[in-house]
DNA sequence: GTCTATAGGCCGATAGAC
DNA sequence: GTCTATCGGCCTATAGAC
């Protein structure tokens, strides 16, 4: 069938994802990935011209994290304390993954090349500008502003490396709202 | 001479921490290490019995981030102010390469085996203690004293993962003190 | 302790039949 | 499009001479 044609690449791909992220791009082969989707590597190679290389950079492509629905859905609060906790909730939701995602680009960043890099810096300085904007809203100073969302920012990766990504939850016994809520709280806006 | 015997496994390991490092454990070969110490694959394997395995361990081992010094530098302090005035300053000074070590470690999860993890985690879980002690002087609470030691370390732990290893300083032009000393200025303390 | 030589395996990639 | 078969290369690791 022809969607079946179709979807086979895309099979390819999520698999050599799962696979990468799992392993890493270096200690995973061709054969690794064309076992576990079922076929063999010369019909890999068939989908994948450009061999594992291209392999990568369709699985950066499609696996990059996009933070357009957090600012969406976070972007009519009103006070501080209302986007805060937004945020929280959005990072409780689907943070999880999105920093799966990070710790992953953070270790195969040397396998980028440099405009494949430049890609991923810009989504994070997208980010930074719009919860920059929504911060306008409560802040005097623009600089504060920006300032103050490079800082939720770090905040929130932060938390996401050390407690899901070195499964430091398991050890310590915290939630998010525990350690972003409690910096949020001392906080006098 | 002696002392050179001695130091040649030294070399070794310091040789095989920095490619390690550089290039990933499995994106390394021990042909790589051997080349770059100067001596052949055979020499190597005397040193290390265990191989490239316990040439990974050893570096773990010897790698491993330690923030005791950072906690004894700031441990006099007297108000919240200077206590944060001189986390920043050992974060600048010597940060960039404890952060650097953090990211490998990350990136390397997948390859430690439970008890090293434990290791690993356990050194962050100190960490966390100490700085909430030291934050008990200025919190009344002590459990928000523990959520905010767990939120400064992920906001230090974030900025370093984001601004140094995804190297986004060299886009946005800040400095550490802008992003974390903003937030510390906003907290009522 | 360090060397040369080599075993044995998995790697990425391709040719050519169907 | 998918297969079988295969290539040359690099890998980890070891045996044995010096």
């Amino acid at each position: 069938m022809s969607s079946d044609r179709v979807n086979r690449r895309d099979l390819i791909l999520s698999v050599a994802s799962e696979l990468f992220r799992e392993r890493g791009y270096d200690a995973t082969s061709v054969r690794e990935i064309a076992d576990a989707v079922g076929v063999t590597e010369a019909a890999l190679y068939y989908h994948f011209k450009g061999g594992k290389r291209e392999l990568l950079e369709a699985v950066f492509e499609c696996e990059m994290p996009d933070f357009k629905r957090v600012i969406e859905t976070c972007a009519d609060k009103e006070t501080f304390a209302e986007l805060t906790a937004c945020l929280l909730r959005q990072f409780k939701e689907t943070g999880r993954e999105t920093m799966e995602r990070f710790r992953w680009f953070l270790s195969e960043f040397a396998n980028l090349n440099p405009d494949e890099r430049r890609i991923f810096q810009q989504r994070h300085v997208e980010f930074q500008k719009n919860l920059a904007a929504l911060l306008e809203q409560f802040v005097d100073d623009p600089r504060d502003a920006r300032f103050l969302a490079l800082g939720i920012m770090s905040l929130f990766i932060g938390y996401g490396q050390i407690f899901w990504a070195l499964d430091l939850e398991s050890v310590v016994d915290v939630q998010p709202e525990d350690v972003i809520g409690t910096i949020i709280k001392y906080m006098k806006l």
